[in-house]
DNA sequence: GCGTAAAGTTGCGTGCACGCAAGTTTACTG
DNA sequence: CAGTAAACTTGCGTGCACGCAACTTTACGC
């Protein structure tokens, strides 16, 4: 959706500022909700009548009740990660300077962001919708080592970032999993391997590993 | 959903074979209404009655209309991919086994197939649907790298699968986009870079080639 | 074979996603 | 500053996904 300039560059027109603006709202009072009642007392009437939108409007936002839910929680965390590569500094090997950047942006937890993913984790359907934003890391991502890269790799940069993104929601799956036994169970029916599932910084760094020695080597096509 | 056994062994009880004619009489029946009618000109209720079962049970096998009807086209191809992936002797690169199978199995293209391909093209939706399908081919395909990796890697053979997936995808989002030229420009706003887009067995191969290496030292680790 | 438990199907009801077209607000140009 | 084009919102209508509970079929043990 977004590179990471415009995470730095104010909207710039009264219209830019009044539809964040909404889109705010509509996150909070989803949010505020869910937390109130419990993520399933909540009908998307409600959401858009706090919000003071109609709720047609509601869906022109997000595609989905879990959406807005999550996207509280997840806010702009694609930009920020996308912001944190480029901030490191060209000598950092780059797979470590984007496994880094993850699991910085993934580890600052506030206090409301906590306990909204502790209600995230009680529903399967919110439980989805999370995973799914880790997708969103992927375009911001393919531009910033697109950038790395020469240009005229933009390919290797686009499946370096989708893999990425795979990897990222390969570890949040697990590390919120012990939530929902049975589906491990039945997806990983080919054979019973079960990983013990550590810290989500330990997840995200076992899941990133793997990839490292593709970085590698395509960072090594264009200094060699 | 299945792994490369489930293939080879036929459905042991009369109820395993009864759902498998219900589920191909409508992929069949969703696939042939949408080339009679048009894509937007078939409804559940339609697919459901050819099938002759109630719309509330086409739904109990499709989570939506699209999907039906790209698994018409689409097929058991994971299962097969898997398969095909096992097939190959032990001794070569687990890299290239596993590009040889996707590109082999996503070149079979039969005549029926082909023109279905035509229809899919014409909508968003069903372009949408048919990459989708792509990342269906993770579940067998981890089954079946776990088992080439050794087992104790088992979260390195998800990993790998899923950006296997992800690079398929991207592949087949290059191929089919010359119909949609509009989005690309939109979702590469950052910088305006264009893969000219070949033959999807080019494409395959050249999305899958930057996960190489990531294979080759994944299989030197467990034979040095 | 018979009874029982599990799996699958169906009707019904509810909330939702989304296309469409009309109305409203913002931005841009002379 | 006015006029116009583009963007955004909203009401309405349609088809759909999915939970639930009753009913039917298959599988299994005694």
């Amino acid at each position: 959706m977004w590179n990471a300039d415009i995470v730095t560059t104010p909207p710039r027109g009264l219209r830019e500022r009044k539809k964040q603006a909404t889109r705010e709202a509509l996150r909070e009072a989803a949010l505020r909700l869910a937390v109130e009642r419990g993520p399933d007392q909540v009908r998307v009437e409600d959401i858009a009548e706090a919000a003071g939108v109609s709720p047609r409007t509601y869906n022109n936002y997000f595609a989905s009740r879990e959406q807005a839910i999550v996207s509280a929680v997840t806010a702009d965390r694609e930009a920020r990660i996308a912001a944190a590569v480029a901030a490191r500094p060209a000598g950092v090997r780059l797979a470590d300077a984007v496994t880094d950047a993850v699991v910085e942006q993934y580890t600052n937890t506030g206090e409301r962001e906590h306990k909204a993913l502790l209600l995230i984790t009680t529903q399967a359907a919110l439980r989805d919708a999370f995973l799914d934003t880790a997708a969103g890391i992927e375009p911001p991502l393919t531009a910033v080592i697109a950038e790395r890269l020469d240009d005229a790799e933009a390919h290797t940069a686009r499946v370096l970032a989708a893999s990425v993104a795979a990897a990222v929601r390969i570890a949040l799956e697990g590390w919120l999993r012990p939530a929902g036994k049975a589906e491990a169970a039945e997806s990983f029916a080919a054979g019973g391997l079960v990983v013990p599932s550590g810290s989500l910084p330990d997840q995200l760094r076992t899941a990133l590993a793997p990839l490292a020695p593709a970085f590698d080597a395509a960072e090594q096509h264009t200094q060699p």
